[in-house]
DNA sequence: GTTGACTATTGAACAGCGTTCAAATATATT
DNA sequence: AATATATTTGAACGCTGTTCAATAGTCAAC
């Protein structure tokens, strides 16, 4: 059986990779088994170990593509509108429908264990980081006077607040009809916003204040 | 071995719910067993399925004692608090607190799956529906021009932040510093509800209007 | 062309899982 | 004491992720 030259090994573990993509999309990462990968691809489960460190090694780079595909659909839905405050609602209602339309390829962004005895790569880092640094971006625009440090930290809040959204209604846990979560998303962005703005003025008054004082 | 009356049928109930219960402290939800809860309580697996349907329906069982606490944890610190936005902002901090304090326990009630054909049980979905409520009614006082369903709406995106928070976080998905999340949250709700009470004010201006032009 | 080194691939094996259910045992009733 | 009923057992089933000796295809050297 053994084939050795049939396939390169990128190749290989693009077809690895390609195969648990459609097991996840089909399965979820509950349902998904090293054993379907391997038949789908007409190999056995040594090989997909000789590919990778384990299953959820598989995962790993499977949802590396979900985070790159999410990034893509965020940037061409902030592409769409001119006003920062739209982009960033844009970016509300686009993860939404993202985590609606890939629910089990997303799920198991957060599905699979993170544990401390292996530490993420790097590359997967970064994948993490870019989303929410896009966040940042567009949201800096509204808030003018704010540090980085407090950017970060307004955009990290709207990406809890509308993953959180999404966990719970995905999971079934805590559910609200599904056409009202992009509505409920967008006036919520935009009242944290104004909250945001008043704290930004404020800031401005003071710093023309102290100009004005010396 | 059988021994048919050393326990009674609640008393065995609530032995096996104290043993999943240990366990899942121990082990999280992925690394709790029905043979160790069994022989926990020096039964064999065969007892678990004569007092429950499955592994699932014990931890749901479990789940609801998690929410019961999660609720009193909630409760008594609103108690410590007389303005209205202290104690939203209380309510973060601790559902914060509640779930690092107790990580498997709480990661449970979103761990375990939910499906179709096995709908949520009344019972349960009435805690659920409690603990969020209990944020409506906290929060109701600041925003008095606010309707029913707009004051659940907003309660429903603060319980979705904090929550987000605590998902991201306690999975290693996003982490910010443990012991900035506390002032982060409490920022958070301190912002957004000054963008909810705006529009509570125009609201209120707009009612005023009215009533003079009349 | 044959040999030998190398390596990709296999698939049986292992220890574990949730769940089932006939059999065994203990209690209650007659 | 005999029968009926309820409780408990534990082996069995089919599944899981993972390992690793054995197999088999490839290639370089002679």
């Amino acid at each position: 059986m053994a084939r050795r030259s049939d396939h390169s090994k990128e190749e290989l573990r693009s077809m690895i990779l390609d195969a648990a993509q459609r097991n996840l999309v089909q399965a979820g990462y509950a349902g998904l088994t090293a054993r379907k990968i391997a038949s789908d691809i007409d190999y056995t489960v040594g090989t997909l170990y000789h590919n990778f460190q384990n299953l959820d090694d598989i995962v790993l780079h499977v949802n590396a593509r979900t985070l790159d595909d999410l990034y893509d659909a965020l940037r061409a839905a902030c592409e769409r509108h001119r006003e920062a405050q739209q982009r960033v609602m844009a970016i509300g209602r686009t993860y939404i429908d993202f985590a609606f339309k890939n629910r089990n390829r997303w799920s198991a962004v957060y599905d699979i264990p993170v544990r401390k005895e292996t530490p993420v790569p790097d590359w997967y880092r970064a994948r993490v980081t870019r989303n929410l640094e896009y966040v940042a971006i567009q949201l800096a625009p509204l808030v003018p006077e704010i540090n980085p440090q407090q950017l970060r930290k307004s955009a990290y809040m709207i990406w809890c607040s509308v993953h959180g959204m999404c966990v719970l209604s995905v999971g079934h846990k805590l559910e609200v009809p599904r056409a009202e979560l992009g509505v409920l998303a967008e006036n919520f962005i935009k009242d944290y916003i104004a909250g945001l703005v008043i704290r930004d003025r404020e800031k401005t008054r003071v710093v023309k204040r102290e100009a004005y004082v010396q």
